[in-house]
DNA sequence: CGATGTTGGGTGCATATACACCATTTGCGC
DNA sequence: GCGCAAATGGTGTATATGCACCCAACATCG
């Protein structure tokens, strides 16, 4: 508390500047993963779904931290294109989710494209910035996450 | 080119970890911005209005790197709710937008409940963290404009 | 065993996002 | 002035996102 606090200007929002950046990625990561017919958040849901086995909603939403009700929508396309589907567990409320063998089949075959795009991103930002974007989200993450 | 590329894994995702990062920021921000009735892109579409004076859809998507015709539903209900108004412009393909006294009014109060949301998130990450973060976020954004 | 709180999940609503496509207007070369 | 490319913007469609609210099933206590 040794200088007065800077003034904080609109133009300096951090919610501004993180979500201008997913935007960006976003759209670099769906050229690449076009060919597939994923998007790129449904490439995300797809491969929690392969590594995790047999999981529910809720604990998807932990691992994705994302909401509940936004994994039940994205889910919609996955499992009407067969790629997931639901199987029933002890507790009737709940249903896991498992990927299909189209499913694990597609989701192989997009790793490579995804990889494209991680690859070109990376290319273009370099090692050192790249390290330090990653290391920046990740401890930001960590202290936003308690609030 | 010295080291064989380490394996990536699609959990090492930057377009997750960003997309993560901006659900959480953007919750946050939300929240303290809730008694104003304006979303956080809604707070800065109606920012870079009240900044630009007049300005056209299309330089406002170049100002939020924004596609064009996101903004054009964005500022749907800006506009129904009377806090911006198009007028005609010399080119009548364009019209030019200009925020409301409602609009500049609603603005300014939603400026202090937006300064709590981005002094509780720096607060929460410490001074050098949100430098760092603001840094790599910066420099990530020039070098992925170019692609 | 029955009332009740908890837990897991879905729906309605509203906004955010962008691509493909279309319509209008403008400017320019001739 | 005509014709056509470029500029400007809107629509249709599809997904992404989360809050408020609701319903069903479980678990627990008396």
């Amino acid at each position: 508390m040794s200088q007065p606090a800077p003034r904080l200007s609109p133009l300096d929002c951090t919610c501004f500047r993180v979500r201008g950046a997913a935007r960006r990625v976003t759209q670099i990561y769906s050229q690449h993963l076009g060919p597939t017919g994923l998007k790129i958040s449904q490439f995300s849901l797809l491969g929690f779904i392969c590594a995790e086995g047999p999981v529910s909603i809720g604990r998807l939403s932990e691992l994705l931290a994302t909401d509940r009700t936004t994994l039940t929508r994205n889910l919609r396309p996955l499992l009407t294109g067969g790629l997931v589907e639901r199987a029933a567990s002890g507790d009737r409320r709940r249903h896991e989710l498992i990927a299909t063998p189209a499913g694990r089949a597609l989701f192989k075959r997009a790793i490579p494209l995804w990889a494209n795009a991680e690859q070109e991103v990376r290319a273009a930002m370099g090692p050192r910035l790249t390290a330090d974007l990653h290391g920046a989200l990740e401890r930001s993450m960590e202290k936003l996450a308690a609030l």
